[in-house]
DNA sequence: TCTGGGGTCCTAGGACCC
DNA sequence: TCTGGGGTCCTAGGACCC
């Protein structure tokens, strides 16, 4: 039988900063941004959640609950930084870590009792030694499944370590509301009340057939986890694997909704530029482009198109999202506009002598650009429509590099050197 | 209450091929 | 030419997670 830990950081973020600033402690923190601006709560402290704050809320809606606590805006890096330290610890504890997010993290520790002892000493072990060494306060639960792990360390916060015993965990779970199965979001739990459900028990109790004739393949992966199974079986093989990603994406939602066609467009070459930048770091090519847009009603739609060759140039993703924009954007205020690559293969494909030779230089372009960004920051060089709105005064001010077309040559027609041109040999 | 940003997976329809 | 079925790729949207 497996052991399998699931460590879940308490208030991961908001424990972070009360290191850096130690008087946050037994305060009210929310993190996320500004009390009044666009966004939502990544993180609450204890304190803030007793007023009915909690994580994905809108951030005016927590100031109004809450109107003393605290709004930090956040800091990434600090977060990425903790998140190896307790990494490098579990790593400590046992070789068979996986990391399932930025503050969580499933252990197998089947072959650990002689080191660490029975299951629950051992938890207790660990919880003491994430303590010890990062200053963080972590929960965690212990069973025989991944999935059981997970829902067990939620209700060990704050601050606990939880054993379900093999044997029991039907019990465990039976009393449960169903909302507490990953994967089970609000929709899927207003589908369940409307079938009767609502404790995990009722779930566990119907047929499987019932479940996909209702709800497809994913009915029937919810009546597997109504038994606490985990997707892979007791253990699969994935468990150590990372895999690489799918998709790469970055977004931005304005301040204001905007239909200033010059500002919209600035944002999508900056966001294609991160997407590309991306791309290459990871030695990846996308195939498939595609944008979003979400308009003052919330209303989202997306466009894409797959690329007859793969690329990793910030231009052609540009050229391409842009050229999506264009069709497809009426006028309409804009709240939302996203950028993603997908379809990532590892090579860019056949194409043409010609196409290879001017791709070959604006590669060597990209990576002096890359090289310049990493020694002066991301905003030094910039595509050349990238300039306009709210860019321009930015990378004007630093008098930064612009990332455009060397000088022609005289014998070359004026009119076919545009920004979608890649630059001159030297 | 007025809704971020980065992802994953699933569904469903249409095109196209055999 | 009155019309099947399966496979694959592409696109769009949606639920969900942290």
């Amino acid at each position: 039988m497996a052991t399998i830990f699931h460590v879940d950081m308490d208030a991961f973020f908001v424990s972070v900063e009360e290191i850096f600033d130690p008087s946050l402690k037994g305060k009210a923190v929310v993190v996320g941004g500004p009390a009044n601006a666009r966004g939502v709560v990544s993180a609450a402290s204890y304190e803030a959640r007793k007023f009915g704050v909690h994580s994905a809320m809108p951030l005016r809606t927590a100031s109004q609950k809450c109107p003393h606590a605290i709004f930090l805006n956040g800091n990434r890096e600090r977060y990425v930084e903790y998140s190896r330290r307790v990494e490098a610890e579990l790593r400590a504890f046992t070789p068979l870590v996986s990391m399932a997010s930025i503050d969580e993290a499933y252990l197998d520790v089947s072959g650990a009792t002689r080191l660490h002892g029975p299951p629950l000493a051992a938890g207790h072990k660990l919880h003491e030694r994430i303590k010890r060494a990062t200053g963080l306060n972590c929960s965690i639960g212990i069973s025989s499944s991944r999935l059981v792990s997970k829902i067990c360390s939620d209700q060990a916060k704050p601050n606990g370590v939880l054993w379900v015993l093999p044997g029991t965990e039907a019990r465990f779970l039976a009393p449960l509301d169903v909302r507490k199965v990953p994967g089970v979001g609000k929709r899927t739990e207003e589908a369940l009340h409307l079938c009767g459900i609502r404790r995990i028990g009722d779930l566990a109790r119907l047929d499987p057939a019932f479940l996909e004739q209702r709800f497809g393949k994913w009915g029937l992966a919810l009546a597997g986890k109504a038994q606490g199974l985990d997707a892979g079986g007791w253990f699969d093989s994935s468990f150590l694997e990372t895999e690489d990603p799918k998709s790469i994406s970055h977004e931005h939602t304005y301040d204001e909704d905007t239909a200033e066609r010059g500002r919209l467009i600035a944002t999508i070459a900056h966001l294609s530029e991160m997407v590309g930048r991306r791309l290459r770091d990871h030695g990846f090519f996308t195939r498939t482009v595609q944008i979003k847009l979400r308009d003052a009603d919330f209303h989202t739609i997306t466009r894409a198109r797959t690329l007859a060759h793969a690329s990793q140039l910030d231009t052609e993703i540009f050229a391409e999202a842009r050229a999506l924009f264009e069709k497809n954007w009426r006028g309409a205020p804009v709240r939302l506009i996203g950028v993603q690559a997908s379809n990532l293969e590892q090579t860019e494909g056949q194409s043409s002598l010609l196409e290879q030779s001017n791709r070959d230089r604006w590669r060597s372009a990209m990576a002096a650009a890359d090289r310049l960004r990493d020694k002066f920051g991301d905003d030094t060089v910039s595509l050349a429509a990238g300039l306009q709105g709210r860019f321009r005064r930015r990378v004007d001010e630093t008098s930064a590099q612009r990332l455009e077309p060397a000088p022609e040559r005289p014998q070359r027609p004026k009119s076919s050197q545009s920004t979608q041109s890649p630059p001159d040999r030297d």
